[in-house]
RNA sequence: GCGGGUAUAGUGUAGUGGUCAACAUGUCUGGUUGUGGCCCAGAAGAUCGUGGGUUCAAAUCCCACUACUCGCCCCA
């Protein structure tokens, strides 16, 4: 018989790996706290009309069929969500945080799903740390959840990264540029791969993110979005520039930087990390002003920032970066198997129930107490407390110090502050 | 969806036609009667991914399948 084995994309986190995580999810949530955000938890599933209206059936979920649909019947479609933002909004709307104070600051983590093909760095099931502020325009919100995200990089240990940023206009100015753009790849059509040909057809802007051959500099001339923003959009950037600039945040504006969502508008943003391998992205971001209606909702702003957390992962690990070690228990009870167990297990709760992380020699029979000895040496604890039978006929237990100190005789009702005081 | 690579004990590897498949590490047990780390000795653990083929003989050659992995696309 065959053993059943992982998914593909799937992962598997080993208590080493944990290590990890505990740290990356420590210092994103205190950080987010510290930001003035809550915490919400939305499903895993949601109707697959979420994401149609809210994702777009442009984005490369549906035009790719990245999504996990489960259909159950005509009326009812379900999807594991392949991002946050869709959820979290429906969530606001549907709570009515709409009618809260504005700002709304959000923060979530939890799995995403999309169906690619997996590579390093690239999972079906990954997990994002999640940040929106919603009902807020001010692009002073935009560079909160930008340094949110760049601090945690930083407080992580992080060095080098390249901060992606660019404007994706707003339905007044994004179709002149399209517009702009598609005139000017018309004119180049023999210029253009295949693919290139099809994106201009279906999404014109997906060709500024081409990496065929030789449209480096095919678009180096290509119209920038930039200069076609309509006043609006443009104060925006320019007053996230300034804020950003007199953060002394660097940042390159990438006029190709586009996003595989439909709901961007405004800002747009991903951050790089070139050392860990061919996906680099360490997160993404923008601003969706459309969002929450094309949804069904009231009109509400919105800009947030999905952090992979898997690739920080990499990224520790590509560093060099140890994992923060788990404290060691503080003592092992060793015990000669069933004429002293019953007081082992009684002392090893009694410990615990002070506070005191004790763990038990398991031993049926009649375990020697070298290998009992040589486990506490594993597991590195400071004492091994020998539970042994004449000792324990006088009320006494053995407390043998791992760093060399002599061993000592305990009478079991001193035991606990033995054990913390050391003597 | 398309390409490349890989598949041998828990883990990491060696082994390119020929006795009971090796090494490291990990695990377990001992090294005098109830005391760790180092060291020493021993043990357990692999139908060599699956199925087929070639051959007197296959982990080794061929084919298929599956899985994993890396890359393209795109993204976290």
């Amino acid at each position: 018989m065959s053993t059943i084995q992982r998914l593909t994309g799937m992962q598997d986190v080993l208590p080493d790996d944990q290590r990890y995580w505990q740290l990356i999810v420590a210092t994103a949530v205190s950080l987010a706290e510290q930001y003035g955000f809550q915490r919400m938890d939305v499903p895993i599933l949601e109707a697959t009309n979420l994401f149609v209206r809210g994702v777009g059936t442009g984005s490369d979920f549906f035009v790719q069929k990245e999504m996990y649909t489960l259909d159950e019947g005509e009326d009812s479609s379900i999807t594991l969500r392949p991002e946050f933002t869709a959820g979290l909004v429906r969530a606001y709307i549907e709570n009515g945080l709409s009618s809260w104070s504005p700002p709304v600051k959000l923060y979530t983590i939890g799995p995403i799903f999309r169906r690619e093909r997996p590579q390093a760095g690239r999972l079906r099931q990954h997990s994002q740390f999640d940040v929106e502020i919603l009902g807020e325009t001010d692009p002073a919100a935009d560079v909160e959840v930008m340094l949110l995200a760049m601090n945690l990089y930083r407080q992580l240990g992080y060095k080098e990264l390249t901060f992606q940023l660019n404007s994706t206009g707003c339905p007044q100015c994004k179709p002149l540029y399209v517009t702009a753009l598609t005139d000017f790849l018309a004119a180049h059509l023999d210029k253009l791969a295949p693919v290139d040909k099809e994106r201009l057809q279906k999404n014109p802007l997906r060709v500024l993110d081409s990496k065929e051959r030789g449209m480096d500099t095919l678009l180096a001339s290509a119209p920038h979005i930039l200069d076609y923003l309509c006043a609006d959009c443009a104060d925006h950037f320019a007053e996230l520039r300034g804020l950003l600039d007199s953060l002394g945040e660097s940042y390159t504006i990438n006029f190709r930087l586009v996003r595989g969502i439909d709901y961007y508008t405004k800002t747009v943003f991903e951050v790089w990390d070139k050392a860990i391998g061919a996906q680099a992205a360490l997160c993404g971001g923008g601003r969706y002003d459309g969002l929450a209606e094309a949804i069904g909702g009231p009109s509400t702003p919105g800009v947030g920032v999905g952090i992979g957390i898997e690739r920080i992962v990499l990224g520790l690990k590509a560093q060099e970066q140890p994992a923060p070690a788990a404290p060691p228990p503080l003592a092992l009870i060793a015990h000669f198997g069933s004429a002293t167990k019953t007081a082992a297990v009684q002392l090893l709760f009694r410990l615990r129930a002070t506070g005191l992380p004790a763990q038990l020699a398991f031993a049926r029979g009649r375990r020697s107490l070298k290998s009992q000895m040589r486990e506490a040496d594993k597991r590195g604890v400071q004492y091994v407390v020998i539970v042994g039978e004449s000792e324990l006929a006088n009320g006494l237990v053995a407390v043998r110090p791992l760093d060399g100190r002599e061993q000592a005789l305990v009478a079991l009702d001193e035991i606990v502050t033995w054990l913390q005081t050391g003597y």
